[in-house]
DNA sequence: ACCTGAACACCGTTCAAGT
DNA sequence: ACCTGAACACCGTTCAAGT
């Protein structure tokens, strides 16, 4: 009895994995198989574990994927404030959205899952947190009063942009750069003040 | 032997449902339900059949919403067709980008399958063809010489726009029909000849 | 020639039992 | 306190057997 009360509180819980690992896990197997390989099962094995302790960090397969949309999230605030900085607010605008197509490049899928989510519900205000910098540009160029509609147009277009691309939009007549180049010149002309 | 010949040649095959109607079924239950409830046994049940019949239509899952999104293409490009003509070019841009935001409205989940599809495989040069009236539309107020690049332009921030929509990011800031407008008006600038 | 029940492998998820 | 095997309901898909 005293034994047995011993042993319990001695061995009460070895810690085989963590959430951050598991999140980890299932952002890798969204990325190289599609939202259709983030299995439980496979997230588990990743992880070196059963796929029922999963259930020990997560609520289910959805809060999974919502976390994994998440850490994207906070990935895109980090390069978006990287890319920002020198020049003027053209040269801003450009470099921000280059930024974001070069998150959307390095991971199309959890991308995806943050700019076109299928059910997942998903934390909108870390979002619009990354995209701070993209809104400051835009007002700077758009003038204060019209910032919010001019931000939206310009997030609208570079998502849509993006999406297209990701999805083999523009197969045929190539020079995808040069029509990123394109829009970006024309939304930032578009939405500057007379 | 003759009578069971005669019998099976004079009942070979009642068919107790149809592709279209196998088609429509998955739609149906797409736009209630969304992509989950899109099951094999519940289209069965939809068109009167058990889910291994569906096999006899269609190869699989997969092919069966690749059918929905071309039909839902099917419908886009009759309502864009129908919402193409009177009015100068910028008029006609406006009638187009419109006609595509309620085709979004009244079917969202099959507009997400669409223009944000998972892993289906559907068809581009169907799409195209729906986007015909645009493209020409903008090959008139940007010239020919950049009449892709404006329609891609144009095509990105619309459906961009549009998937932000649907996806709740405009919650905050109300006058989403303001900002669409807003949008457009910059676009068809932004993209004409000076 | 289409339809069906039965079967298979594989999901997500739960839970009692282990340590 | 976490981990596990066993179990459950539910998927997509196959196939031999019916008519």
């Amino acid at each position: 009895m005293a034994m047995r009360n011993s042993y319990t509180r001695r061995v009460p819980a070895p810690e085989r994995t963590s959430l951050p690992a598991i999140v980890a896990a299932a952002g890798d197997l969204l990325e190289s198989g599609g939202l259709a390989a983030v299995t439980m099962a496979a997230v588990a094995e990743k992880v070196g574990v059963r796929a029922p302790s999963l259930y020990k960090r997560v609520r289910n397969r959805d809060e999974l994927l919502a976390l994994v949309a998440e850490a994207a999230v906070a990935d895109l605030r980090v390069r978006l404030a990287g890319a920002d900085g020198a020049g003027d607010a053209c040269a801003r605008l450009d470099a921000l959205a280059r930024a974001l197509r070069e998150f959307a490049r390095s991971r199309p899928a959890s991308y995806g899952l943050v700019f076109a989510p299928d059910d997942i519900r998903l934390d909108r205000t870390q979002l619009e947190a990354a995209g701070a910098p993209l809104f400051e540009v835009v007002a700077e160029l758009a003038g204060r009063e019209h910032a919010l509609e001019a931000a939206r147009t310009v997030t609208a277009w570079a998502t849509g942009f993006i999406s297209m691309e990701l999805n083999g939009a523009f197969r045929l007549g190539g020079e995808v750069d040069e029509a990123f180049a394109y829009g970006i010149r024309r939304l930032a002309s578009a939405i500057s003040q007379r």
